[in-house]
DNA sequence: CGAATGCGCTCAAACGATTTAGCAATGACA
DNA sequence: TGTCATTGCTAAATCGTTTGAGCGCATTCG
């Protein structure tokens, strides 16, 4: 079953391939193919279906109109979410993409960067790994459009699209201490990564800023690979370890998720025993009872300020560095409430 | 920045590139190349770090080894676990994933097969939407590798690979039935895919056998296309318009969170007032309090068998239809309770 | 009248791999 | 000595498209 070529349109028309190729690449004017002779080819390309072979352009232009998209994990809602909206605006451009997990290990984000070279790529947007910086710094040297999504490397200058991670986070705390609340955790991942490390940072200035006091020992870590049984478990012994505890932040999305099981199984009734805010929304969230408060990110605009700045990139090979950092919101439920002075300590 | 083709190796090997494509491949035994001279190129690949151009390779042998994904919608719960573990499995066969979301409307799916063809995809995985018949029929004649999923054409035999809804609709009911239940509404969508007739009969024939009543009224049907805010709504006028409503199905995950939201809205208490049971297993449902008793789908073996099933045809061009029809899962949870005697009518 | 220009189109190379057919050298055998 | 098979490799075609160079003809201009 082959499909119909250049040649065949160009036998029925009675002219050579390359004035089908002329006339098919909208060049009939800026190669003075006539009228007449350009009808008759759009017709009969009409007529037969003709489908330009991907393999064969791509090939001989060197570009293959596709964009490889690595995301740490397809399943879970933000990067689902983002991934959605990159293929819907990259369609716009005649784009497809190409996409994969990293479950943010750095043997896996290899394996797809060589697979995306293979394929020949013409672009890419990474979530980077911890330890990727090798392979980022190769694709750049090499002038290769990329961008990347979700946290950069510091040591090295890159186009990135981002939520405002330290606002944020300083914007949570900040509520929930005009809210009243004082003696507040924070449960975040062992990453070290720049994202985590902003969201840390941005929630302990606030707390110094509202002069409350944010010990080590309010801050609780655990590993990305650890099952969500045990990640249950280790949220659960750490509620239990610190008395008197007012309220909660989780800084993900999937550690939320965690926090509300952990906390439901310690039988404790979240906005009246304890408040919690999560990094991230999530249907979960919204409609869980109570509400659950949250810093939400805007993944319309971040997926569509990524594909505009890939294909700044693509199309004007512009080699000026654009890093666009969006504002995150703070969506109010009622996971956390008003203390009364007589509540609060 | 171009890369090393065959025949930069072939040079500084001092052979042609015909022998080294022979060494590459694999059938340097076959073509009686000799140990030192395949020796020699394998090593100068190593070093050279080269890889083989793919689209140079599709354009001659016909094969890409990518395969299409055509899904309803990536960020669906389903779906995106789906992808994910297709994408997996694939990945160990050599192949690569071009995916795209339909939102359940045929211009969108036309458009997907359209690009996926251009693209020379080795086979196809497809939610059909309505009305796709013809072009999958198209793809039938033409023999291309296809499997389809979540739901398949009456009409047209093909491959498929698909939870057993009517079995699962049917468990659902059952349940509800001998917990004492009886007045048991039906909320689905007004799709006239044969998933969703499946999951109707299902749940008539436990009904029909249990002898308990189940009129037409007590069916509720909701466009895809309607907005969430007015889902809401309609389900609420919905609850509101059956007096003694015992428990209610929803036939997808996302009208069962609708109903959740709906209910929540009404003022009444899921498991109380309300029994509940939802297709479809979600986060959401799991750590909802109380938690909702679903029907949940294999994910993980969905996806493997579809990826098996597409190879088989990819690789042994085995033309004996293939489908698979795997069993759900109640999962049983807090939002559905033994009624005592007094209160069941 | 001869050269220059414009017009409308075609030739052929190229992209990088795979694959079919075949060539030169060697050895075996009658 | 001549024939034939085997060994170890290569030449060239091919996939379907794009693209720089160029060709033959008609018209225009000096």
């Amino acid at each position: 079953m082959k499909g119909i070529s250049i040649k065949d349109i160009a036998k029925q028309a009675g002219v050579s391939p390359t004035t089908v190729s002329f006339v098919l690449n909208g060049k009939a004017r800026e190669k003075r193919i006539s009228e007449q002779v350009s009808k008759k080819i759009l017709k009969l390309a009409a007529k037969l279906k003709y489908k330009p072979n991907q393999l064969a352009r791509g090939l001989r232009t060197g570009k293959t109109k596709t964009i490889g998209l690595i995301v740490e994990d397809i399943a879970n809602h933000f990067f689902a979410n983002v991934a959605k909206i990159v293929e819907e605006e990259a369609d716009k451009f005649g784009y497809k993409v190409l996409y994969g997990s990293t479950e943010d290990n750095l043997v896996k984000a290899r394996g797809l960067l060589e697979v995306l070279e293979y394929r020949q790529v013409d672009g890419y947007i990474i979530t980077p790994t911890p330890n990727l910086d090798k392979e980022i710094e190769i694709l750049k040297n090499s002038r290769k459009p990329m961008v990347l999504m979700d946290r950069y490397l510091p040591q090295i200058p890159t186009n990135y699209v981002m939520v405002n991670n330290f606002q944020g986070a300083y914007d949570a705390a900040e509520y929930l201490l005009n809210l009243g609340y004082r003696k507040i955790a924070y449960v975040t991942t062992t990453s070290e990564q720049i994202q985590m490390k902003e969201r840390v940072n941005g929630f302990t200035a606030a707390m110094k800023a509202h002069r409350a006091p944010f010990p080590r020992k309010l801050i609780k870590k655990i590993p990305f690979s650890v099952t969500r049984e045990e990640s249950v478990e280790q949220i659960m012994e750490f509620i239990k370890g610190v008395p008197g505890l007012d309220a909660i932040f989780f800084a993900t999305n999937y550690l939320g998720v965690y926090g509300i099981e952990s906390i439901k199984d310690l039988g404790m009734k979240i906005g009246e025993d304890l408040a919690l805010i999560s990094f991230d929304d999530h249907d979960l969230f919204r409609l869980h009872t109570p509400g659950i408060t949250c810093v939400a990110q805007p993944i319309h605009d971040i997926a569509h300020n990524l594909v505009q700045v890939l294909m700044n990139e693509l199309n004007q090979h512009q080699h000026q560095i654009n890093q666009v950092v969006l504002p995150a919101t703070l969506i109010k439920r009622e996971s956390c409430r008003k203390r009364s002075k007589a509540e609060a300590v």
